[in-house]
DNA sequence: TTGTACGCGTTATCAA
DNA sequence: TTGATAACGCGTACAA
């Protein structure tokens, strides 16, 4: 590899001026910076991040921790981190963590060792276990999505009771009045929220909500949403509800599943909303309704957090609101159109 | 920042003899030792990859250049990828280049300046024009499903001309003999495979391919799958075939959706078989009959290829197999089951 | 305008 | 068993 001895050496000059002719330094004369130039171009020269870093005390690195990548709402995520790092010249260590605390822990631990100038973490599950190597992490943090409340980091997080909120008013409004609510207790923090917005939503147009309405699906394979959205609907059911909220929409698509084995027309004889709009959403029959999460922001977001944070700059949390998508799984309830 | 210094200052010893000790070299002794790892641990000490990096001339990086992350396909071969490197102790640099050369050129040019052991390099299909930044490139490349052909470097790719085999000669041996096929010109490399795969299939088994069979659906976004399945559902239809087999899972999911419209019953009027095994192929109605790539697998291979390379261990390139999927978008033909 | 010398944190060589 | 010194590649005070 060519380093700027070399070019010294080639062009009879010291390595500090290569250095500074390399980056433009007007103290050096216009020939001679020519010159080297020149040489670096012809030899091939490519600086040394490495030996940089350590000096400048700066990697211009930023480790992203992921519970999985192959989930649709980390996928979209991840893609607007990536744009803004890669605008500003920053490059991602990304890591899986499985929400395995002790993989969780380590990986930050790496992202310590690696000199990462801040580190964003999403959706950690096991915020107590890896709070410890956190807590001596020189670099600044970004909590994404956390499942930990009263953070002493900058947290950017989605608006999932107003979200919940959106999808039920919008039940409400088409004259639905028997609306259940599927849940997911292996995303408890989140779940609860999306239950209150439900929950909030119902009780400000009046209706008490019943407790049978309301369903948390034992599966056996924590994340089986599918199957949640089997179990939940069998309940709703026999509930006699007329619409039914779902956590997401892979629950969703669970019962609009479940639905087509039953014979049961959607959205004519049941109304169905989910949340995520991930890309099945739309090409499931019938399309989801469903409430869209600015996630390539939400990537964004706290990837600029990040770097405001390394910039000294001052940062706040941040909320990002939904948005509905109205597509064709709710409609008014039977006898009401 | 605590260095190896600060700890020898402490312990009243030489940083180089800290430097043995944290390394378990048994020159020192077990006291001295001891005391050591014992300062180390209260100071938190954490060592600084930068510096190792410097002086062993290998950073344990890979950069992976990938066209999209928000992509179901890249989504499962970068956890492969991942997890391979995790456990081997390697960070990912990971980069999008949106397939714009231009920017595939800049994010191969960076991995260079971080000095990276290793790069992979995912579904290029603007090989040409980054060749060049790859040819200079010292370290190790492994190409996964590339548009480009006889490359010098290694490539892990997926059979796709046997995997369309399977996916035909399934259809076949259910009694079909008119079977359309629906490509997309957007990745033209590997859709001329999959059609190879296809008309082979066919002409073993003494069946002429009509050409009104194989449609290459235009569509104004070149990404829109679902439009292509629309479109080549018509083309399909007027050419009278009673099965189709798709260039993709999305493809064959706008496929279904379109029969759902127009009232054709999948499979028992037209059987569909698609091509990825994404998620939503098993939860579409009908669930979708598809050809399984070993997405993880091909990224796990490939990171290993890499880390082979990087310690000179001789590699092959590698062509791996596909599975057949069966669900319940293919049946006989009417008047044959 | 250019060069010398040092430091960044670590490991390796050689000497004691 | 331990330590002094150099080296990795670069940037930068300070000196010339």
């Amino acid at each position: 590899m060519i380093t700027i001895k070399d070019i010294a050496r080639s062009a009879g000059v010291s390595h500090t001026t290569v250095s500074r002719a390399l980056r433009g330094d007007t103290r050096i004369a216009p020939d001679t910076t020519e010159r080297i130039l020149q040489l670096a171009g012809d030899l091939g020269y490519i600086p040394n991040s490495i030996a940089q870093s350590l000096n400048a005390q700066r990697t211009f690195t930023i480790g992203m921790l992921v519970p999985s990548i192959a989930d649709p709402v980390v996928m979209d995520l991840l893609e607007g981190a990536e744009d803004v790092a890669q605008n500003r010249g920053y490059c991602i260590f990304l890591s899986t963590s499985r929400n395995d605390p002790a993989r969780e822990f380590s990986v930050v631990h790496t992202f310590q060792r690696r000199r990462v100038d801040g580190v964003i973490v999403t959706a950690s599950r096991s915020g107590i276990n890896c709070r410890l190597a956190l807590e001596r992490l020189q670099a600044p943090l970004v909590l994404i999505d956390t499942e930990e409340m009263h953070e002493p980091h900058p947290v950017v997080d989605i608006d999932n009771v107003g979200g919940a909120g959106l999808a039920v008013a919008h039940l409400l409004h088409m004259g639905h009045r028997r609306i259940g609510y599927i849940g997911a207790t292996n995303r408890p923090l989140t779940n609860v929220r999306r239950y209150t917005g439900y929950a909030q939503t119902l009780e400000q147009a009046g209706i008490k909500v019943d407790p049978r309405w309301v369903i948390n699906p034992e599966v056996e394979k924590s994340e089986d949403d599918i199957e949640r959205g089997r179990v939940g609907l069998e309940q709703c059911l026999a509930a006699g509800v007329t619409a039914i909220f779902c956590f997401n929409d892979q629950i969703a698509i669970g019962v609009l599943n479940s639905c087509y084995c039953k014979g049961i027309a959607v959205p004519q004889q049941l109304s169905t909303v989910g949340y995520d709009d991930i890309r099945a959403a739309s090409y499931v029959n019938p399309p989801l309704t469903t409430v869209r999460q600015p996630l390539k922001r939400l990537g964004s977001r706290a990837m600029e957090m990040v770097l405001a944070l390394i910039d000294n700059k001052p940062v706040q949390n941040e909320m990002l609101g939904c948005e509905l998508v109205v597509r064709a799984s709710a409609a008014p309830p039977l006898g009401m159109s």
